[in-house]
DNA sequence: TCATGATTATGTCCTAGACAAATTTGACTT
DNA sequence: AAGTCAAATTTGTCTAGGACATAATCATGA
């Protein structure tokens, strides 16, 4: 792997990892695992290959596992695990892996370039639905299976992002009906999702109004009256813990006014067990669609 | 101001504000402040007057002001305090002022119509440094004053982010020389620094790869090999504490071979006392074509 | 006026315990 | 076999109060 001789003291650990020290610490306590190495002030310092490992326990408990199976498996544990969980392969079309081997070739160029071809010959909605929405989760496999690393997911991420904001750029409706607000809670630093929803809905003859990522709740609340919006919509991945969610869609739903509808999407809150009452949850793009035309109804 | 009733746990303030939770703490107990209400647990509630008041505080120790002359000030003593602070008044342009108003006014796409025709009026070099640069001190000394709120300056960056995104998507060069990978630090949000050097690198006739914000090291190297690039170029703004900038930069210095350049620029890294041996720190803009420059001819 | 050393300020880390909420387990019923 | 409910377990986050390295400020002398 890399940095193999790099030690990391504990805050630089949940920057990088996402994991926080309370998290870190009671894990150790617990399992054993991570078993950092102590500098002369007693202080840990975590090895480079146990925040690897760390980053992958991540991502196997954001897709559902459970701590006690997975914190303290060794990396040859982890991998077999990996190989025996149920694959749910949606039989990914040819197309799609041609894209992938273009990431781990370092061709971002490239990958933009034939991301735009298959745009213009699918159409904004078939490309969002059919080429990015499972290409993103092929990817993410891939990073699971340590195909490909953090830095290619990172170039892909942004190849998608440049692609649709220009799309978005040209399709963008100032007087289109009704009004929606798009960012994320603090936490969810993802903008992907949203750049996709905001494509959807302009698509739609919706008008948006993008706040980027992470707006705290209250300046949430300010944004929707002042833009006079009919819906908030929120994007959340599954690197967002599902109580955070909760919680932020409870004190958001609560603040709003009655008449503003709150819309919530992305692979974070397919998790979500009981929904929010005034929350409207979407699983997938569209979803969306449908959504807005019975609010045109409505 | 906002959400008067609301009561925030600690979790949540900190991701809110982007102090640590330590920090919270240890200040209410040296300072007194903040002076959150318990719950029936013991657990600190905060009220969001309190939280608003700490977003303030946390802008005014990022430009550098001291804790204890600042964290315990009531929101009347802080204004007086602002009020009587030393106004390096660069002497704004007119012009600048009328964006304010934009903004103020919710007005995105007409904020984003009047940047495009300033871009094209002044050129690319000096739109960034006669408009973008002033413009975003003067945003954030507007919200010091409590003129614009946090989601205004959300609005003004996705405008100004759409604006260069598409000024870059058309200058780009593929086959540029020297190589140059941006990117920023776990722990750095921001990507405006970035797009700016991106635009400028782009402008210049340099190659650019844009791997978006918070690349852990091991990965940054990785990409740099990968990329075979000659240039990392970091950006770091205010929000990112001064010994993350430190630490952050030495040991990526260390684990990026020689003859790979490594950039760092934003208002972060203007702060830094002492600079980092093999670090080369761009105060501004104009910096970087130098740099670049003189890179070419060595 | 500038350098140098002493002092204070500051953020981050430590241990060890606690608890609410979520999930799983297991018994029981339909 | 499948559903329901309560008990048991798991898990993340919070608490207190102490400690220390390093940065910033202050005081002293050249």
């Amino acid at each position: 792997m890399s940095q193999e001789n790099s030690l990391f003291n504990i805050g630089v650990v949940e920057r990088e990892t996402g994991i926080g020290k309370d998290t870190l610490r009671v894990w150790e306590r617990r399992y054993g695992f991570p078993a950092p190495v102590r500098d002369q002030n007693e202080e840990r310092l975590y090895p480079g290959e146990q925040v690897d490992r760390l980053r992958l326990i991540k991502r196997l408990l954001d897709i559902g596992m459970r701590p006690v199976k997975v914190v303290g498996l060794s990396l040859p544990e982890l991998n077999a695990l990996l190989n025996e969980a149920p694959k749910n392969d949606p039989g990914y079309s040819p197309e799609l892996f041609e894209f992938v081997e273009l990431i781990k070739a370092h061709q971002g160029g490239a990958l933009r370039i034939a991301l735009n071809l298959a745009l213009f010959r699918q159409g904004l909605p078939e490309f969002l639905s059919k080429t990015i929405s499972p290409l993103n989760q092929l990817v993410g496999e891939a990073w699971l299976r340590g195909e490909i690393r953090v830095f290619e997911e990172h170039l892909y991420s942004e190849q998608v992002t440049s692609v649709l904001r220009a799309a978005i750029a040209s399709i963008r409706n100032p007087a289109g009906t009704p009004r929606v607000l798009l960012t994320t809670l603090p936490g969810e630093e993802h903008s992907l999702g949203l750049l996709m929803a905001e494509a959807t809905l302009s698509l739609s003859g919706a008008q948006c109004t993008m706040l980027g990522v992470q707006t705290p709740i209250g300046e949430i609340v300010l944004a929707a009256q002042a833009h006079q919006a009919d819906i908030v919509a929120l994007s959340f991945t599954l690197s967002m813990p599902p109580l955070q969610i909760k919680s932020g869609l409870q004190q958001l739903r609560q603040a709003l006014p009655r008449q503003v509808a709150l819309w919530a999407g992305g692979s974070g809150v397919a998790r979500q067990r009981k929904p929010e009452d005034g929350v409207q949850y979407l699983g997938a793009l569209s979803d969306l669609t449908e959504a807005l035309d019975l609010l045109r109804q409505g």
